[in-house]
DNA sequence: AATATATTCTAAAACGTTTTAGATGTCAAA
DNA sequence: TTTGACATCTAAAACGTTTTAGAATATATT
């Protein structure tokens, strides 16, 4: 079927190892030699075979991206896409594989130990942290190759690429006092994860900053989806107090927020500011346009590969460690208190 | 390093080929022998390694999605991440390797031949198909296990997994037409690509069905991001008899034409009516809510990816070529003319 | 002319698995 | 007590590559 070395060495009357480093190049074959072989092999369309390939240098030349949550695996959310983007460029610019699966709560742990073994990737790309993350603390522990988007909430000797997301929320929290508003909501993702915990805690640094007092009922935790936004939004809303600015620690859960305020009758950046985080296509398109924080997804998602591939290769690494903030992009959603 | 097959039948004192055998239940291995080597194999936490597996095989155990245009690279589109996410979670399930790659419009044959000849995946997933796919012919003269999702203009003879955009679109004229409308505006993907001619089809199909004439300049034809759709829509609202209605054949062009429409001071539903293709989760958010065709993105990719999985393992498909109709979902982005 | 030195090649082993063909021993039947 | 059948195992080969160690030949040096 496929050429093999072998059908190469008995065209051109060499043996197979000949035929290898007249291939590779090697120094220890004479230019006639060599370039015959070569000849050969290209015109009878010679590739090299994969499996046999990895199994001799005993590397994959893959990364590994586990996805969590198996059982109901949905990503509708733009900005994930564009941070594959990202990866994808990276690795297949490199010639590495990128080996995509999922794996379910209960047998994730699993999963990841049976790629290593087996010997399927080099190194994991590691996403939607924890604020204690079995994954990274496994990895770590059998020293394998990994970069993670995000960061634990403490601890945090590996690689990564992050957000600063404390710092961006900071800074729409003084955009907002800065317009006058004095009671501010919050909407936030499960603080299980380290990208929503640090980005509340942005939201109460910023309150008390500015001398402002944090009750309770102020912050709503919900889940991901744009249908709860919409949900903790009229729950502020309905409030004795409602708050005159919601911060929504995503675009999702802002726009979900944005449509609660039009059914309570409200003219969003006017009655109410609301504010995103991430910027994905639609915060732009958004009626009002959203105020949120803009991140370079895409860029993001090849610092990620980039810096796991030269950790396997064993290259230097200029900045193992990278937290980007993200810039406040101002639109309509946001206005003065009336 | 990793526990390999001599380890263990060194510490069993069998042979290598004994300890195989008796690890995939052979039944030539009495019980006793195999019961002590699948505990001792346990134990020492074996796995086999996948390359010499697959190179003893001669099977790859992976799929394989070469994403087009790596050159800029950038899936924002929630359509395409369910749509993968629903190929990962059925690849994922029957324990097959999803590998993504990326490769420019040059070289893209050439990416196909080399996984191919270097037996690094069983078969190929193909999106984005043209009406004269390149890929598609590529794959068939080689007898290669492949699913696309999307036609092309003709010549279908293989399996794929399809939208009736031309049957879609039909539906959307016949609602506007219903609503009153006569002069209808359509802005378009590149038609190269056949799904954006089907629905194109489909366009023209609904006016020729009511008797309504088409003018050439109510036909944009763009590319996909949002942003031209509201270019597009701008030059539509400017004619000198604009459309009262705006078929956008997707959901990106459709928000952005929203938005053309709101600069122009116009209320979306009222004084002009717009619709989508795709039902994208921000569909609904729109303001106002965007009409569009609803297509289980999710669902398509699983079957796609079964669909590939049976080709590969030979099993019998019940159904080869599948053509999901999509559905209406009417919200208030259309209404009558005024 | 004998020795050292390059140059160019190949045999053998290795990576870790599975398959094929056959060896060895045990037991029952003739 | 030989034969055949069965149960249990192993040696050898295979998948296709690369590496290592060394062979063979030609060339240069003394």
């Amino acid at each position: 079927m496929a050429v093999t070395l072998k059908n190469i060495a008995d065209k051109v009357g060499k043996s197979v190892p000949t035929v290898s480093r007249a291939l590779a190049g090697f120094e220890d074959i004479s230019p006639k030699t060599r370039d015959y072989v070569q000849a050969v092999a290209k015109e009878m369309g010679y590739v090299p075979n994969n499996f046999a390939r990895k199994l001799q240098s005993q590397k994959a030349d893959a990364v590994g991206l586990i996805l969590p949550g198996a059982e109901n695996l949905r990503f509708s959310d733009p900005f994930f896409g564009l941070l594959l983007s990202g990866i994808i460029e990276k690795t297949s610019a490199a010639g590495m594989d990128l080996s995509i699966s999922a794996a379910n709560e209960e047998d994730e742990l699993d999963v990841y130990m049976e790629h290593i073994k087996s010997q399927r990737v080099d190194g994991f790309i590691i996403v939607r942290t924890h604020r204690k993350d079995k994954r990274i603390e496994l990895l770590r522990k059998n020293k394998f190759p990994f970069v993670s988007f995000g960061r634990m909430e403490e601890d945090n000797n590996f690689n990564f690429v992050d957000e600063d997301g404390n710092w961006g929320i900071e800074q729409v929290v003084d955009h907002l006092v800065g317009l006058g508003h004095t009671k501010l909501g919050c909407i936030a993702e499960p603080l299980l994860f380290t990208k929503s915990f640090f980005r509340v805690q942005g939201f109460m640094n910023g309150l008390k900053k500015h001398g402002l007092k944090f009750a309770d009922e102020n912050l709503v935790v919900t889940n991901f989806r744009q249908r709860s936004g919409r949900e903790a939004a009229l729950r502020l809303l309905d409030l004795q107090e409602p708050p005159t600015a919601i911060v929504a620690l995503n675009d999702l859960l802002a726009i979900g927020a944005i449509q609660a305020a039009h059914e309570r009758g409200l003219t969003v950046g006017r009655d109410v500011s609301i504010t995103g985080f991430d910027d994905i296509v639609l915060a732009e398109m958004a009626n009002p346009g959203l105020t949120t924080l803009h991140q370079p997804a895409h860029k993001m998602g090849t610092l990620v590969a980039e810096n796991l591939l030269k950790q396997i290769k064993n290259e230097p690494i200029d900045q193992s460690q990278i937290v980007l903030k993200p810039t406040l992009v101002v639109r309509d959603s946001t206005g003065k208190p009336v």
